[in-house]
DNA sequence: GGCGTTCTAGAACTGCCATTCTAAATGGTA
DNA sequence: TACCATTTAGAATGGCAGTTCTAGAACGCC
């Protein structure tokens, strides 16, 4: 057709999601993203209509990526192994798990609403990792899905593990060798099956 | 001595509180803080010398409020309790505790670093409380404390509970009763005294 | 090889927000 | 009662960031 791009719309995601990894999403200025691909700072519209159009694109990418790696082996019903899934993964890129894993979306989105096509794709993107839970706690149990267990296989392959990392992610630097044993025990003494009524101890009726 | 005050220290604290919890940082702004009070904008400044001390103010202020329930229990070596205590402490006021736990320190300062005195004095409460974990630590095993074990501690402690409630703190509306059997069974099946070297199953060596 | 489309390039605009400033009000004290 | 430190009150300021605008450049097609 015409003129070619030095810009592509990746590399203006992929500033995005340095500057919001180290300096939180404030760093992550329009002239900021700019300046660090090397482009005016109109040239940022060409691809995106607004800043919270990039910034969600980014977490879009970010969030894709991560139940991508996670969904495949919950379909499985491996729920152990999708909880450590986590650890490769973040350290395959420190930067994109900053993002996502340190900054809830409406501290991003709050100024403005991302634009509907790209609410929509994430729409998508949450339906699809909520059904690979299912499926998986489906496939441990009886077929049924209470949502007491779901909560439990959300919480133990999900938010835990990255509790569990998050630390170290603020700290920055390599994650010490002893996360992926507590992930492991984790998975070993709290199953996904909820015990329906048996406390394990007498004071846990409480 | 003179004129008498009708705005609190106190009041903008709990006007920024709000807000934050209610529409993030952004929401927090000098303007929507002092209409929340009822106040001129200038009136903010004979108490607080920034925006950012302010926000820190509020967030030192929640975060004394929930070590604060905590620390004792740690002392005592009490480590289900304090792990459970998050649960009435986060629907005491569910303001406070959406401030605190859905929002990194990051987010709130990323502007302009919070005043030295303030600075100081979350850096005193942060001291307090990780002496409280050690304690806990300690009085658990020999005596002794390892970085294994303190991170065990955390985690069970204090940001897996987070992680358990974040969810329902996201959505709004009260804490689902199973969330109390959740934490309660984290405690009976993963212990804080690391297993030195026995995987609790065989694939969990890797 | 001109032409139109798409891009770069960067200046200009607009609005908002933190902060400051000036003036008036207040109320205990000397 | 007069004083004056402190506060209210709210307008003014200054800067910054998102967005838009204008001009010019590059590239592939007819």
């Amino acid at each position: 057709m015409v003129r070619t791009a030095r810009f592509s719309e990746h590399c203006f995601i992929e500033a995005a999601t340095h500057l919001v990894a180290e300096g939180g999403p404030a760093a992550a200025t329009m002239q900021a993203i700019a300046r660090r691909v090397g482009a005016p700072t109109g040239s940022i519209y060409h691809r995106f209509e607004s800043r919270s159009a990039i910034l969600s694109a980014a977490w879009n990418a970010a969030y894709a990526s991560f139940t991508g790696a996670l969904a495949p082996l919950l379909r499985e019903g491996r729920a152990r192994e999708a909880a450590l899934a986590i650890l490769p993964w973040s350290s395959k890129d420190e930067h994109r798990a900053r993002f996502l894993l340190l900054h809830e979306p409406v501290t991003l989105f709050e100024d403005a609403p991302p634009p509907a096509p790209v609410r929509e794709e994430l729409e998508r993107l949450e339906e699809a990792f909520d059904s690979a839970f299912r499926a998986c706690v489906a496939a441990r149990g009886d077929g049924s899905v209470r949502e007491e267990e779901l909560a439990r296989a959300r919480f133990l392959i999900f938010d835990a593990p990255i509790a569990i990392i998050r630390p170290h992610l603020l700290k920055g630097g390599p994650l010490p060798p002893f996360v992926e044993r507590m992930i492991d025990e984790l998975h070993a003494g709290l199953p996904i099956a909820a015990t329906p009524d048996q406390g394990i101890r007498p004071m846990a009726a409480a």
